[in-house]
DNA sequence: TCACGTTTGTGGAACGTTCCCAAAGTGAAA
DNA sequence: TTTCACTTTGGGAACGTTCCACAAACGTGA
């Protein structure tokens, strides 16, 4: 950065008008009364030099930044993306900037907490957390320190607020979809609870629900997209498999992908649900069967409770689940035979 | 927000170190030299208070704020979601941190100046703007306060600097695909070069090489993907043709739905293609032949060349045209009979 | 005319840093 | 011992605002 032009001060503005630096502080700020014709000679002067309010100064003095953090740590996955972007909004909506800092992808303690530290830095009112990796107790500190709001994910602790749409109901209901569908011998690719808080217990639901009504369930462990051909494969290898249950949008498009690979017939051979309803993914090009999170109310509301934490009440419903929709497509149908 | 207790201050740690606030000062910031023994017991009283650097306060006095600002108008599209993931991660490395403004969607020009209003006051350093709406010349007078670079569109002012993927090149190559594969008669969903910087122009280059080479084009306007059933008929309408140019992947997205409603076998009756590499749009589910963008690389490369400015040089190429790929997928084969 | 409230304007302190300059301390060379 | 260079420390100004206490000006009703 070389020598700019410094930018001009409200001093350099009440030096043109011919006033006091507190008159042009009431003028811009909009605080406490100044004469009319005063407020016009000063707004004059203002556009003259082309000065803009210094909102930096203006922090540091009134101790607040209108501004609030967004930990993510899995912001490349396009539910948090969509979820950021329904924050931001909601934000803006209610005068509050939002800067998001991110564990920058890897898996260290030390790494999320130096994101932390950004933020505290940057004296961000409130903290929105966004993500599915991150275990409850490490919240806990976080929201000893700033409100603290969590969005999208399932949250329980009674020391937090949190917004999401309840991952029993989600995987509760497509599973009875498939039971529904006279479905009998299913595979779920599992996740466990301990690697994500929305996946795991979304996946533990499909499981526990199928099994309580009769049907035998093979489990497949399968955190990571890339090895969806390995799950193709396992299901494969269980002729009597007649649907696959999956944690994710992405996880079913991974899976449709490997078993188109191998010329099997979805839905005439396998069923196959997803999970999010990612508006990308989700086309009726694919025609993916799926449980649809009301992503963008979740995003305005988790801004909404924030804004009432810092407004100093409790927001009414400490932990909200939102409903979300089951959205039977194209990929789901009644076993062959 | 109701009395929270302050945060520590530089202060609080030097009485409790029992030294003056200019050696807690570089302690912190680390610049200027101060004992070992001292530095320890500061460190210790930091730790002890939770002492957390105030970045506005370092930022007022610096005159630095290590913040660039995004404009971004059409956010909510997946191109601009990754260009901004990509700039925000690279901006990181650097050093800096991306706030992000946006028009709110509206067209109207007091909503852009807003936005930049809003930028200008946090201090931001400098200008990305990435947007396919907004017209050259009314990039030139922010260009004129900040250093600013345009990301992910064409541009050709001589007194910005840009970073983009070559839209002529795109179409062309698009084009010649389809020419190579012997269709002849090509419908374009073209989008008028003043209402899009990057969608007119690849449209624009798509008809001007099917011409030249002898194929006869059939321009359909189509700027909003709710038209798409309108696009679909208009082409069904003329069986001659054979294929049908997109200008971008969700437009062709939004197409194939149509086709698929009314049955049209692609790309046995139709060739369709898309443009610009969304990963979640282009799966191999789908098949889409597509000019792939190298999203992630503009991104880098737009920070890079901002970093570059703000330290005073000239970045090497004033504009810089990043080379694409033409992706063959299963939408386009050569035409019927 | 006087006392009094209201409106409008002024100057200075405060916010939490960094940076500059001066002072004090520490050795080593003369 | 004195001198000099260097390291370490402390005090104060500055950054650009807001806010507070106060002064001046101006009616206004008694």
């Amino acid at each position: 950065m070389t020598d700019r032009p410094r930018n001009p001060t409200i001093i350099d503005v009440a030096r043109l008008a011919g006033v006091s630096k507190s008159v042009v502080s009431r003028v811009v700020s909009g605080r406490g009364s100044v004469g009319e014709e005063t407020r016009r000679r000063v707004l004059r002067a203002a556009e003259e030099l082309g000065y803009v309010v210094n909102a930096v100064a203006r922090a540091m003095v009134a101790h607040r930044t209108y501004t609030v953090g967004a930990f993510v740590r899995d912001a490349a996955t396009p539910f948090y993306g969509h979820l950021l972007t329904a924050l931001q909004e909601r934000a803006a909506f209610h005068g509050y900037r939002v800067v998001t800092a991110t564990g920058s992808g890897g898996f260290e303690v030390s790494d999320e907490y130096r994101a932390l530290e950004t933020l505290a830095m940057l004296r961000v009112e409130a903290l929105i957390v966004c993500s599915g990796l991150l275990p409850s107790e490490q919240i806990v500190p976080f929201a000893a320190r700033l409100p603290t709001v969590v969005a999208g994910r399932p949250e329980t602790h009674p020391s937090i607020t949190s917004v999401y749409c309840d991952e029993d109901e989600g995987g509760t209901a497509l599973a009875g979809h498939l039971l529904g569908l006279g479905h009998r011998e299913i595979a779920v690719i599992t996740v466990a609870a301990s690697s994500s808080v929305t996946l795991g217990p979304r996946t533990a639901a499909m499981t526990r629900h199928l099994r309580e009504h009769g049907a035998r369930v093979l489990e497949i462990p399968g955190p990571h997209r890339e090895t969806a051909g390995a799950w193709a494969t396992e299901v494969l290898r269980h002729p009597e498999i007649t649907a696959v249950m999956t944690p994710s949008d992405r996880h079913a498009i991974a899976l449709l992908e490997q078993l188109r690979l191998r010329d099997v017939a979805v839905p005439e051979r396998l069923s196959v649900t997803g999970y999010d309803g990612i508006g990308d993914l989700t086309t009726p090009l694919i025609g993916l069967t799926h449980w649809r999170q009301p992503i963008d109310l979740i995003g305005s509301r988790a801004v909404d409770a924030l804004v009432r934490l810092l407004d100093g009440e409790q927001p009414p419903d400490h932990h909200q689940a939102l409903p979300g929709t089951l959205v039977i497509g194209r990929t789901t149908a009644p076993p062959a035979g």
